[in-house]
DNA sequence: CTTTCATTTCGACGGTTGTCGATATGACCC
DNA sequence: GGGTCATATCGACAACCGTCGAAATGAAAG
């Protein structure tokens, strides 16, 4: 049971000055507006959720710092770039490609990894 | 010992023309770029992980949405919305607060959130 | 002051995450 | 093939996270 009448209450912040002034719902909720909108599916907040759970962790952020500032980095210098151990930075840098957010190539024994900047500015659309 | 010679390895991508063409080193490490450039510090990249971690989970993309669609947000309507319970619902609340992400309002007994901008257009400029 | 109702806090639980050492895979060279 | 080196995967562990029911807090009304 959400009533939530009482306008009093209300302090009209933004008024959103629709037609009906005077409230006389007994079982609809008249004090709040109709959270309607471009409403965000299940599946993109899951997915919008993924990609931003791939960036939220300080080691991973550095990385991609490091990768964009270089062009390009070898996965050869991270682990002491980021006082870490070879297999923790192995397993960032691994979620970073399945987010998309990076691209690896391998070089000789050597693997690589570029930015993709599109994937980035799709994301930080995504946050628009 | 990370040596990484055989310069044959290295496909010149972008070939970042520096002045030494040929490479001499014995134990500086000739292949890499020297990843220097605008440095993302230990406690910027826990900030920002701190506040991206904030916008990482569904429910509070659905959240932030919900309050942006509508301007504004009653708490009450928001655990039937979500199909979450009434605590789960507020711990997602303060998280994004506590984030600067959204503003908290007492009105009556019910609290009121809005969406805080200028917080979120931080958030996305910082990820360009 | 007592009751009522919205919201927060607490305690607990299962699931996820970051980390490492050890081991496996894979690429090159001889 | 065998050796060497870079990277990925495995197994384990502590820490953290999302979730809920129960209880505490806070604000308004009677």
């Amino acid at each position: 049971m959400k009533i939530c009448t009482t306008l009093d209450d209300m302090a009209p912040v933004n008024a959103s000055a629709t037609t009906s002034t005077a409230v006389d719902a007994d079982d609809r909720r008249a004090c709040c507006p109709p959270l309607l909108g471009p409403r965000l599916d299940d599946g993109a907040a899951e997915d919008l959720a993924g990609t931003l759970k791939a960036l939220a962790d300080p080691i991973r952020l550095k990385l991609i710092n490091m990768v964009a500032a270089s062009g390009e980095a070898c996965a050869c210098d991270l682990p002491d770039l980021l006082d870490r151990s070879q297999p923790t930075v192995s397993h960032h840098l691994s979620i970073l490609v399945k987010a998309g957010l990076l691209q690896r190539e391998q070089r000789g024994k050597w693997a690589w990894f570029r930015l993709d900047q599109d994937r980035l500015d799709q994301v930080r659309s995504a946050l628009g």
